[in-house]
RNA sequence: GGGUCGGUGCCCGAGUGGUUAAUGGGGGCGGACUGUAAAUCCGCUAGCUAAGCUUACGUUGGUUCGAAUCCAACCCGGCCCA
């Protein structure tokens, strides 16, 4: 029997599913040869005669996103693109209690305005992602709405669905009780909160990293719990981060911020690890990976202008390719993209370990003096070498490209 | 609530009265090399418009010429007991 794939779903071509799998890690239930569409997603997808639900969730306890957060979004886009709805779930609840799957370390109270504020630009980060336009594909929800107003009662009825031993199975919980390190009760109701969010919004499937799992099943046991169809859960994969050994975070600072200027993006994404770059290509892009191309170096200057144009455009990433390349020349004075730093309000003469504090480019004026006496400040191209150098006049800078390494410039205007 | 061990710089971890801004390792940054990679080697890794000054070893006080090191109280965590 066959039952016919609704018109409101255009792109779900029954035998075109690459969108689905493609740098997916896991995806559960999985009985890849059922008919049973609660155990096969594809058998789901076909068989559903609507849109599936698609929930995402997103804590707005920082104000960036970066790349890693990014594989997720990208397959949320390709849900949409198949014709189902994104449930995007802000956690404006969640968010100030925070995912115990991190470090112990207990996350500070964020008032209810920065969550608010912290939201606005994580939409605006996601904007190139996902597809705000097209009528019913997406859905953007507070779980504030049902979770700020649960009561005593309905909370214990949340927790009587889990045991100690369940929560302790948990990798984090698992780690932490072994090494003796603190766990706090609250944290044992985050899952449980995360999971009733997939009863409110009853999702058909959620998505969540690799570290996401145990949340998203807890997800499915509560949405039985109440009487509703299970969920599936899709895992990405952790992506890696610049440094191709951990985790893409911003505590490591090996992430590239979605927020970044293109600039910068192709500067760090240019130097893609070798062992890295495939995974790279896999979960950013959308190119054939078996057509890329054989040469090492050629390929992470396609991977960093392929993923800087997702972001800025065609013409800005040609350009931060073309500054990217001057820079390391040695050319700086030359390339065109390079930020621009006023210095027409500081006074002179002054010395430039000042001005690099005061840039932003050295994290403070002793940092500056340090990076000149360790030769990695170029004005202009010549090496700087004298660590209290004093600049006579604004006119000695203006225009200038002042450098420290290899990625860190802006070009002294005085005005 | 009782007992006990512990809280050091981004992280781990030495240091138990005096060249200690604090050994060492990791990480990070920079330099050389290179493919702007990896590996390797070298330097730096609190703030201050700076030959000096100011903050730093859970917090606050105290003892000392002098404390991360001794004392007291307090805060926080682990374990054991109740």
């Amino acid at each position: 029997m066959s039952i016919p794939v609704a018109s409101t779903i255009p792109s779900a071509h029954p035998s075109d599913l690459d969108w689905l799998q493609r740098g997916t890690h896991e995806i559960f239930p999985h009985q890849p040869d059922s008919d049973q569409a609660d155990e096969n997603l594809v058998r789901r997808i076909e068989t559903s005669d609507r849109p599936l639900r698609i929930k995402l969730g997103i804590d707005p306890t920082g104000t960036d996103i970066h790349l890693g957060h990014s594989t997720l979004f990208r397959k949320l886009r390709a849900f949409q693109d198949a014709g189902h709805t994104a449930v995007l779930i802000i956690g404006d609840f969640t968010a100030r209690i925070g995912d115990p799957t991190g470090k112990s370390d207990v996350r500070k109270q964020l008032t209810e305005a920065d969550v608010k504020g912290n939201a606005e630009t994580y939409l605006d980060q996601v904007r190139p992602i996902l597809d705000f336009d097209t009528p019913g594909r997406l859905e953007i929800r507070h779980n504030s709405e049902w979770l700020s107003g649960l009561d005593l009662t309905k909370i214990l009825e949340l927790l009587a669905t889990m045991t100690v031993g369940q929560m302790l199975a948990k990798e984090g919980f698992a780690e932490r009780y072994k090494k003796e390190s603190p766990i706090f009760l609250h944290e044992f109701l985050y899952p449980l909160m995360q999971g009733y969010d997939s009863v409110a919004v009853e999702a058909d499937v959620e998505l969540g990293g690799t570290d996401q799992k145990f949340n998203l099943a807890v997800g499915r046991d509560l949405q039985r719990h109440f009487g509703l169809r299970p969920q599936f859960g899709l895992l990405m994969p952790i992506l890696l981060g610049t440094d191709g050994v951990q985790k893409m975070s911003k505590s490591l600072n090996n992430y590239v911020g979605l927020n970044e200027d293109a600039l910068s993006m192709y500067s760090k994404l240019e130097k893609t690890p070798d062992a890295t770059i495939q995974n790279y290509f896999e979960l950013l892009t959308n190119l054939a990976l078996d057509s890329l191309p054989e040469n090492p170096r050629e390929q992470q200057k396609l991977l960093a202008l392929e993923v800087v144009r997702q972001y800025h455009g065609e013409q800005a990433a040609l350009d931060a390719q073309q500054a990217a390349l001057s820079l390391v020349q040695g050319d700086a004075a030359q390339a065109e993209v390079v930020p621009e730093f006023s210095i027409a309000d500081l006074e002179f003469p002054n010395k430039l370990f000042y001005i690099l504090g005061v840039s932003a480019l050295c994290k403070s004026s002793s940092d500056g003096r340090r990076q000149i006496q360790g030769g990695a400040v170029k004005l202009d191209g010549d090496r700087v070498q004298d660590p209290n150098l004093v600049i006579e006049s604004a006119a000695d800078l203006d225009g200038k490209v002042l450098q420290v390494g290899k990625k860190r410039f802006v070009r002294l205007v005085n005005t």
